[in-house]
DNA sequence: GTCTATAATTCGATAGAC
DNA sequence: GTCTATCGAATTATAGAC
């Protein structure tokens, strides 16, 4: 069909525009007209396709981690392998960023942070973890460092830890993040 | 002055609001008629005493850590009393978990957190590291660390990391923190 | 499917009476 | 010092022409 082509590509860039937006701005500063301007289209049409702006956020920030499985790997290497993951998420769009950044001021945004980590980090962490009944606070003590390095690296851009190499960062998170999941409870 | 003593109750209950709506919602949420409502007053005043939003949000997040000094501290406790005070911070009042989610959405939130970094945390980190030139990334690391555990236990609210009592968190972040100031570089 | 026009709110900020 | 009244701008959202 050719008239769903069109409407398709339209909903395409909307979506390419918004994640951009929420990325950049956050949630409230984020507008439909800013996100139609950037899409080159009309902001009605955000509301048509979308609803509202709830819809609109709800339909941009769907977002699948891509996690490896870790449980072919050695168990000594599960931290360093999940803190590169990441930063190579991070880096390589902001779509992320900005859930996070939404995650903040919007408890839909939080919510949505809430599902990614319950659907995608936590049972992964499961497979590598020693006590199953364990799983969820070692899966949320990894979330705490690797979120909060992408917050003081990406958001706040604290000085120096905006400034390190990926590979600092993975030989200093991943001991921190490898103890998290596999080490013996303190 | 009885003129001068009532304008300072009057800018104190401005202010107190200020910290809860800033903390609450965000920048942009926070807006200026609901802040004056919660203090009693007319909105007017608080233009009149603060210029504007930006020079309300100014007065409003000057914060002190109250760090203690770690130099009295036994090396190898460092980690654990830094994270110890944190939490007390933390929970003692919401104008850090304020100043975070202002941070994260606006320019001038997230440069008044860098530097609260750099006069307060990192001072104090310089006087336990090894070496003074790794201060400023170490104490980085150290707060990838402590503002992450801040973000996923007050705001996004995760819920096994919300689910932790002190001691627990304690007894898992101070080693990290620990490692990040004093242990040899990876 | 796309856009114009506009309704209905809400905001920050100002002017001025008392 | 405090409040009333209001401006001008910006927002989400809707109605309807083409």
């Amino acid at each position: 069909m050719t008239t769903a082509r069109r409407s398709d590509a339209t909903r395409a860039a909307i979506l390419d525009a918004a994640r951009e937006r929420f990325a950049a701005d956050g949630y409230e500063r984020a507008t439909i007209r800013a996100i139609a301007r950037d899409a080159g289209i009309d902001p009605s049409m955000v509301m048509r396709y979308y609803g509202n702006k709830e819809g609109l956020f709800a339909a941009a920030t769907t977002y699948e981690l891509e996690l490896p499985a870790l449980g072919g790997l050695p168990a000594r290497h599960v931290g360093a392998a999940l803190v590169t993951h990441f930063l190579e998420r991070w880096e390589r769009d902001d779509v992320l960023t900005g859930l996070l950044r939404v995650a903040v001021t919007n408890e839909a945004g939080a919510e949505r942070m809430r599902q990614l980590f319950t659907d995608q980090l936590l049972p992964v962490a499961a497979g590598v973890c020693p006590d199953p009944a364990d799983a969820p606070r070692r899966a949320g003590l990894a979330a705490s460092q690797i979120l909060g390095m992408a917050l003081t690296r990406y958001i706040v851009a604290l000085g120096p830890v905006a400034g390190m190499t990926r590979e600092e960062i993975v030989a200093w998170l991943g001991p921190t993040v490898q103890r998290y999941l596999t080490a013996e409870a303190p």
